[in-house]
DNA sequence: GGGACATAAGTTTTT
DNA sequence: CTTATGTCCC
């Protein structure tokens, strides 16, 4: 990565280009820059920061919002090293824990208080669960999941669960999934959160709109304080996120907004591309930068990058070109397996640092699912070249994390629902579930919190449960104390550790799983210190940790850092904003990516090719491609063809050996699939048509999807690969149907294929 | 209430 | 293959 640091603040105009120089020095009202891939716009973003902080705004007065905490923490870093301390006032940090920040400063407000917890997804599903459970719904039909998705879905267009069950839109739509509970669901889930104290992730923007709708003056206070508003990553921001920024530079009207359209990979978290077309409706007056020029990549990569997002249809005018070296083509991996595919991409790793007496930092190896490390993990151990995962299960996921993280919870928060159920029974003192559903009954039967049932558990209840529920409340009354004696986070934290018995628990175990758990609470508790002993927080209450601590994602994990010179894997997603000399994109096969159930679900092969792209530009001077011919999942070998991005890039700028090249040219042998996707119903009247390999990939409108259509025994139908076939079985289970279908292939053998989750035309 | 065992279901990306 | 849930029995 490149230096940015500024010694002295005339020169840095002077490393600039006419429109990067144009985006720093731009004055007041709304800017708009559209940033390719490369081109410095973190850099602008410091640099216009910086700049504003010498021109004599107060720090104080700039808000900048980022996608991500390494992103804020890097840029506060480099703009320290321009203004100096100054820069530790400006608020900077993501949306939600800015947002986070000031309902916490607001919250009575709305009727929270200020040590609301925050619920991660886990919590969000679990309390679900119990809800869907105690409405006496299928769990089959109403799958926590999916009613998850819907309400957050509903939460980022900001739709209340009111709105959501008098929208009559809404409610045939769920009526014609089967699950028009849904509302009701919603609902008692935002009751519950309520009356828990606590907010999810989605809740933080929902309810800040809600904040600053019904509260003027609120609004008013912060419209006034932040002069200067900056929102990097506009590309992915959604409704309610541009909604909170609208209002609030509604007044100084000085909003920057730096995106790419091009790298857009959050539209499945609802993320909305519009909100760029809107932000020009909405500020008429708004001037456009284009930074176009790349600084990262070399020419090959650049053009085999702008030859994949060039067959996007949704995209902005914008050309993006670099003056840097063409650079080395782009080399082509086939393996026979995934367990070659980690060995050949190994030695090309091992070899390449030879060669170029290149470190293992140079390297970053990308996938479209974190399932996909182990046989990279493998390989790097078996050459012995470090490595570092980031994301899969993110330390602050782990059991034992969330059983401590859970206690500190329900100390700082007593109507923390999900942080009692987790920690009542933990360590094990004989309080099962029937227990604590007879609480959680007269809690709501007496409309009171849970904690007022546990701590009066002698008028509720009688027997043997009675004591341990006893010693669990003098418990947490304990630790009530230390906190409102003004203990700081990390002595209330160790003190729990050990009191409640989750360490003395851990310390017996003496599994080798034990003893990481034993080491990793320990590891929490270190982080705890340097979060109490770091001078730039200022708050060392438990509170004030946890609120730290809910929003870190597996980017942010504890880095070692005497020991970063390591190759880095991760997926795609968390690679953005990032770069790497050599890049690696692994698993270039038909489903794997682009993803099979993004096709599916979301039939969206552009935002697929747009994180395609996102990963190639990754790379700044070699880049790799690598795909395997079968891959072992879930227990099965299954066989994969070659991804049709492989195909996608201009021939002009792989690398492809013979052997490559054959297979790629060859017709793939049917791999054994049994997705529906690539099943056609044939319309009666179309005549029939032969299916070449190429087109299988666009159906043309001649064929329908057969999901859309309900298969009977006996129905033609053709399939994508394997060419022409009868339906000669039917199983109905509810709304799920499988097909059997008989397909004639060449040479007079035939196949017999079932498909899945055929859904039902009403 | 809790341990041992059996069965079923789920597998995309993340603030 | 992993993980969660269900069932049996003490």
């Amino acid at each position: 990565m490149e230096e940015h640091t500024i010694s002295n603040h005339k020169d840095y105009l002077s490393t600039l280009n006419e429109p990067q120089r144009a985006a720093v020095l731009h004055g007041e009202g709304p800017l708009m820059i559209i940033a390719g891939a490369g081109s410095g716009k973190t850099r602008v973003l410091t640099y216009r920061i910086a700049h504003l902080i010498e021109n004599g705004v107060d720090p104080f007065r700039i808000l900048s919002l980022t996608f991500t905490n390494k992103a804020s923490g890097e840029m506060r870093h480099r703009i320290e090293a321009a203004v100096g301390t100054e820069a530790r006032n400006i608020w900077m940090g993501t949306f939600h824990s800015v947002f986070a920040k000031i309902l916490r400063i607001e919250a009575r407000y709305l009727g929270y208080t200020s040590d609301f917890s925050i619920y991660d997804t886990d919590d969000s599903k679990s309390l679900l669960r119990s809800i869907i459970k105690e409405f006496n719904l299928d769990d089959k039909t109403y799958k926590a999941n999916v009613v998850f998705n819907r309400i957050s879905g509903a939460k980022n267009r900001l739709i209340s669960a009111d709105d959501y069950i008098n929208n009559p839109v809404i409610q045939a739509d769920d009526d014609a999934a089967k699950m028009k509970e849904i509302g009701r669901l919603y609902k008692t889930y935002a009751t519950r959160c309520f009356q828990a104290n606590a907010m999810d992730f989605d809740d933080l923007l929902f309810n800040t709109n809600i904040l600053f709708r019904d509260f003027p003056d609120v609004l008013y206070k912060y419209q006034h304080k932040f002069k200067h508003v900056m929102v990097d990553e506009f590309q992915d921001t959604n409704v309610s996120q541009y909604l909170i920024t609208r209002k609030l530079s509604a007044v100084h009207r000085n909003i920057v907004v730096v995106g790419d359209d091009a790298q857009s990979i959050y539209a499945f978290r609802g993320a909305n591309i519009e909100n760029i077309l809107n932000f020009e409706k909405d500020f008429p007056d708004v001037k456009t930068i284009k930074l176009e020029q790349n600084y990262r990549s070399t020419s090959n990569i650049v053009n085999a990058a702008n030859s994949v997002i060039a067959r996007n249809k949704a995209q902005l005018e914008k050309t993006t070109f670099t003056q840097n070296e063409e650079g080395a083509l782009i080399d082509v991996i086939k393996a026979g397996s995934d367990n070659e595919e980690g060995r050949l991409v190994a030695t090309a790793i091992f070899e390449e640092k030879m060669q170029k007496a290149l470190r293992n930092e140079n390297f970053a190896i990308l996938y479209r699912t974190n399932a996909q490390s182990r046989s990279f993990e493998e390989a790097l151990r078996k050459l012995g070249i470090k490595y570092r995962i980031i994301g899969g299960q993110s330390f602050y996921q782990r059991k034992e994390i969330k059983d401590l993280l859970a206690y500190l919870r329900f100390t700082v928060n007593q109507r923390d629902e999900e942080a009692f159920k987790r920690i009542i029974n933990l360590p094990k003192r004989g309080i099962g579930d029937t227990t604590v559903a007879k609480i959680a009954v007269a809690a709501s039967e007496n409309n009171l919190p849970i904690w007022e049932v546990v701590a009066n558990i002698g008028q509720y209840a009688s027997g043997r449960t009675i004591a341990p529920i006893e010693q669990f409340a003098t418990l947490i009354k304990s630790f009530k104390i230390q906190v409102e004696e003004g203990k700081d986070a990390y002595k209330i934290s160790a003190h729990i550790a050990k009191t409640s018995g989750i360490l003395r628990e851990l310390y017996e175990d003496k599994t080798v799983e034990g003893l990481s758990r034993y080491e990793n609470v320990q590891e929490l508790l270190n982080g705890i210190k340097e979060f109490v002993d770091s001078e730039a927080n200022e708050d060392k209450t438990l509170s004030a940790f946890l609120q730290s601590v809910s929003l870190l994602t597996n980017a942010d994990e504890p880095d070692d850092n005497n020991d970063h010179d390591r190759v880095t894997m991760m997926t795609i997603h968390s690679a953005k904003g990032l770069e790497f000399r050599n890049v690696f994109i692994v698993g270039l096969e038909e489903d794997l990516f682009p993803s099979q159930m993004m096709l599916e679900n979301r039939q969206d092969l552009e935002e697929e090719r747009r994180l395609f792209y996102v990963a190639i530009t990754r790379a700044e001077k070699k880049l790799s491609f690598s795909y395997a011919e079968s891959r072992y999942q879930w227990g099965r070998i299954k066989m994969c063809e070659p991804s049709r991005f492989l195909l996608e890039v201009d021939n002009r700028f792989l690398n492809v050996s013979k052997m490559v090249q054959n297979a790629l040219e060859r017709d793939t042998t049917p791999p054994v699939t049994s997705f529906a996707r690539n099943l056609i119903q044939r319309k009666p009247s179309e005549p029939a048509r032969a299916v070449s390999p190429q087109s299988a990939h666009t159906p043309s409108t001649d064929f329908v999807p057969s999901d859309t259509f309900d298969l009977a025994e006996g129905d033609k139908v053709e399939h994508l690969k394997f060419g022409f076939g009868e339906v000669v079985k039917m199983d109905v289970n509810g709304t799920d149907r499988k097909a059997t279908v008989k397909f004639n292939l060449v040479g007079e053998k035939t196949l017999l294929l079932s498909f899945a989750k055929l859904r039902i035309l009403k």
